[in-house]
DNA sequence: GTCCGCTCCTTTTTT
DNA sequence: AGGAGCGGAC
């Protein structure tokens, strides 16, 4: 290479940094911990491949996961570099293989416009395939098959795959059968589900030597961001298109083994943890320099996900220098009384800082399940802050939005049955499950989708007057717009197909309060529509996408699930709900083995790595679920903290959120750092036994005062002398 | 065919 | 609390 001059892009990088983007050729994995510049070195080394002349654009191959991260690079690739880049291969891993199945569909008995199934199609077509078997769906929720069906597929196993050993999880042993039938059916629909499109092509590229030397021959160079949450047929396929015979493979695989958190949905760290094996001579880059935390935080999560005893050897240390920053406020934990005063606590907190100079962008509260968002916005309406929920009920699940897009596939694809399905009967037209069935039989009998079924139906006059009306009404509606998209385009055509069908006005006479949001989310459908040419660019689009990208108009406080923060970062994060059963979750205390028990901690990890300045981390004593109140112990990761980066405040006794204000200012010397102290070598969180109560966990430390929760007999407050440490 | 009210359930999520 | 599924009334 010449070095006789560096490039700017190259300087600003950290020996490891440019280590991994200037190792170029052969196998790279890059080691990142959170918060080192992980997107950064990926971005950059993109980049300098293309500017070193080493490939052209569409020569590169990056895989990502989420639209989110495969959106966030291309723009920051454009930003870096000076040249158009056409038929880029840039794109998560379903984008980029539906691209692939469109070009050799027929290898797998569909054609190029395939139907991509949402999780809403894949139940209802799982619900008619079940028939036959007869299985009683209140013991076997379909949910439950689906899920086997998808694990199945994320291993790479096909119904053939499958022995009866494996097949145990579902209706005592069917599910196999089931999954066959379902192939089928989604074969004559000419559908694929999620799964589909990386296992018809994973098939395909095994089975076709002449293609996957085609993609040998173009993709010089593979880039993988996430590696950690690949599962086992993402695996396969990446190492299809990687393994080369003759020359050395320019792949080069970024990820976390400690932020795998997705193993419950069938990612396999183990991909990361063989790379070496699978690569011979590979190259790995180390980055352990963070640049975003404060000392206290780095040290408090690092010391945390120590205790995992499956990781790869990684030390993360601070990359700021102080001046950057002060070495900051040790990670709080606070127990406070119930999950009320937790999130009124929090809102408080949030405007405090406010006051400090934080703006609402840079804090966030981090939970571990959806339910603990409720709690929190009671309060912030109260106190008048802005929040968004991030991944409540997403844009494109709303059923408002389903049916209009399911309106516009039976348009495009006359012979998507399930769609079809979706909208014969929305608004009401009159025709139930009973006409339905009747409607389906005749299809299988004459081998012919629902539409074309209910035409022959109708011209032998099968249909009674009152079904055929509406029926041959909907079907002369559909025609008649397919002329109008013709001729005056796309967005003409769609609204007059909502006007035409009534379906707008299903919700305009809708007297219930979410109607009108309804009727804007469809106008908001129908604008983001203006940007596609037609529908089903549109439609290809919305069916590798979840979330509709609005620009922040306002600055907001951000509320989700820890699962959603991956990859995020603010100054200030409020982790509440560190109770054993929440978090860890009750499923991980359970199954009992410390696999799932070392996920939960991996998200622990996550959720402290994410903050700059500053965390607070709660637990509460009882809590809210739903209808009921549950009594909780602290979560066990709350004494895997290490004490020197940790403070301790004991709000137990407060039970509104004045006798905190009080005590703030009167307790301010005296915090629990010191009361733990007074009450000698007890810490909250400590299993103890006690003669007459027996075993229970330290709930609160006041001086010399114990709160336990015991075993068998509940909470009680005891003087500490009457206590062991177990 | 449609509507109403009863029961049951509730981790995490992307595509 | 809120949604889904189901059975029964009309």
């Amino acid at each position: 290479m010449n070095t006789h001059h560096t490039a700017d892009y190259l300087t600003s990088l950290n020996p490891e940094q440019r280590l991994a983007v200037e190792t170029t050729e052969g196998p790279l994995l890059v080691l990142a911990g959170a918060g080192t510049g992980k997107t950064r070195v990926l971005t950059t080394r993109f980049a300098h491949i293309l500017l070193t002349n080493r490939a052209k654009p569409w020569q590169i191959l990056a895989v990502t996961f989420t639209n989110k991260a495969a959106q966030e690079m291309y723009k920051r690739i454009e930003n870096m570099i000076d040249m158009p880049m056409s038929n880029l291969w840039l794109g998560t891993f379903h984008a980029l293989c539906t691209r692939m199945l469109r070009r050799h569909a027929n290898y797998v008995g569909l054609t190029p416009n395939f139907t991509i199934l949402d999780t809403d199609d894949q139940i209802r077509l799982l619900k008619q395939v079940i028939e036959p078997w007869k299985i009683d769906i209140k013991r076997w929720p379909l949910a439950g098959l689906l899920g086997e069906i998808q694990r199945w597929k994320d291993r790479g196993l096909t119904p053939q795959h499958i022995t009866p050993a494996e097949d145990t999880n579902f209706a005592d042993g069917h599910a196999r059968a089931i999954y066959e039938a379902y192939q089928t059916r989604l074969l004559q629909l000419n559908a694929c589900d999620f799964g589909d499109l990386m296992l018809h092509v994973t098939e395909i590229l095994r089975l076709n030597p002449d293609i996957l030397a085609q993609y040998h021959t173009l993709f010089r160079y593979i880039l993988v961001d996430e590696y950690q949450d690949t599962n086992t047929i993402q695996y396969l396929w990446l190492r299809l298109l990687a393994q080369r015979q003759q020359e050395q493979t320019n792949i080069c695989c970024v990820g976390d083994d400690d932020q795998s958190i997705y193993a419950w949905r069938g990612a396999e760290v183990k991909n990361i943890l063989r790379f070496e094996k699978d690569f011979p001579n590979a190259n790995i880059v180390r980055l352990e320099r963070n640049y975003r935390s404060t000392s206290h935080i780095l040290g408090a999560a690092t010391k945390l996900v120590a205790h995992n005893n499956e990781r790869l050897s990684k030390t993360l240390c601070s990359g700021l220098v102080d001046s950057d920053t002060s070495i900051g406020e040790k990670v709080a934990v606070i127990h406070v009384y119930d999950s009320d005063i937790e999130a009124e606590f929090i809102c408080q907190q949030i405007t405090l800082f406010q006051k400090q100079g934080y703006s609402l962008a840079e804090m966030a509260i981090l939970v571990r399940a959806g339910f603990q968002t409720r709690s929190f916005e009671e309060y912030l309406v109260q106190r008048g802050l802005p929040y968004r929920i991030i991944g409540g009920t997403r844009f494109y699940e709303r059923a408002e939005i389903r049916d209009v897009l399911a309106y516009f596939r039976v348009l495009i694809q006359p012979a998507d049955d399930l769609a079809f399905e979706r909208i014969v009967n929305v608004p009401k037209r009159g025709i139930g499950a009973t006409t339905l069935q009747k409607i389906r039989t005749t299809a299988r009998t004459i081998n012919a989708p629902l539409m074309t079924t209910i035409q022959h139906m109708l011209d032998n006059g099968t249909l009674n007057k009152r079904i055929g009306e509406p029926l041959r009404d909907l079907l002369k509606l559909l025609s008649d717009t397919r002329d109008i998209l013709r001729d005056k385009g796309h967005i003409i055509g769609a609204e007059h197909l909502l006007e035409a069908s009534h379906y707008l006005d299903m919700w305009r006479q809708d007297r219930s309060a979410e109607a009108e949001g309804r009727i804007d989310n469809i106008m908001e459908l129908l604008h983001a529509m203006e940007e596609f040419t037609d529908i089903e660019s549109f439609l290809e689009h919305v069916a590798l996408v979840t979330e509709k990208d609005t620009p922040d108009q306002e600055e907001y406080l951000s509320i989700m699930t820890l699962h959603r923060a991956k990859g995020l970062e603010f100054d200030i994060v409020f982790l509440p709900g560190w109770e054993d059963g929440l978090f860890p979750s009750q499923h991980a205390l359970n199954r009992g083995e410390t696999k799932a028990l070392e996920e939960e901690r991996r998200l622990a990890y996550v959720g402290i790595t994410r903050a700059r300045k500053q965390v607070m981390i709660f637990h509460a004593n009882r809590r809210r679920i739903y209808t009921h109140w549950q009594n909780s112990i602290p979560s066990r990761f709350l004494k895997e903290l290490p004490e020197k980066h940790v403070t301790y405040r004991n709000l137990n006794n407060c039970l509104n959120i004045q006798h905190i204000q009080q005590n703030d200012n009167s307790d301010q010397t005296s915090n629990q750092t010191v009361l733990i102290k007074h009450s000698s070598h007890f810490q909250l969180g400590d299993y103890v036994c006690h003669n007459r109560f027996g075993t229970g966990v330290i709930l609160s430390i006041d001086r010399e005062h114990i709160e336990v929760a015991f075993e068998t007999i509940g909470t009680k407050r005891i003087v500490s002398s009457y206590i062991k440490k177990l």
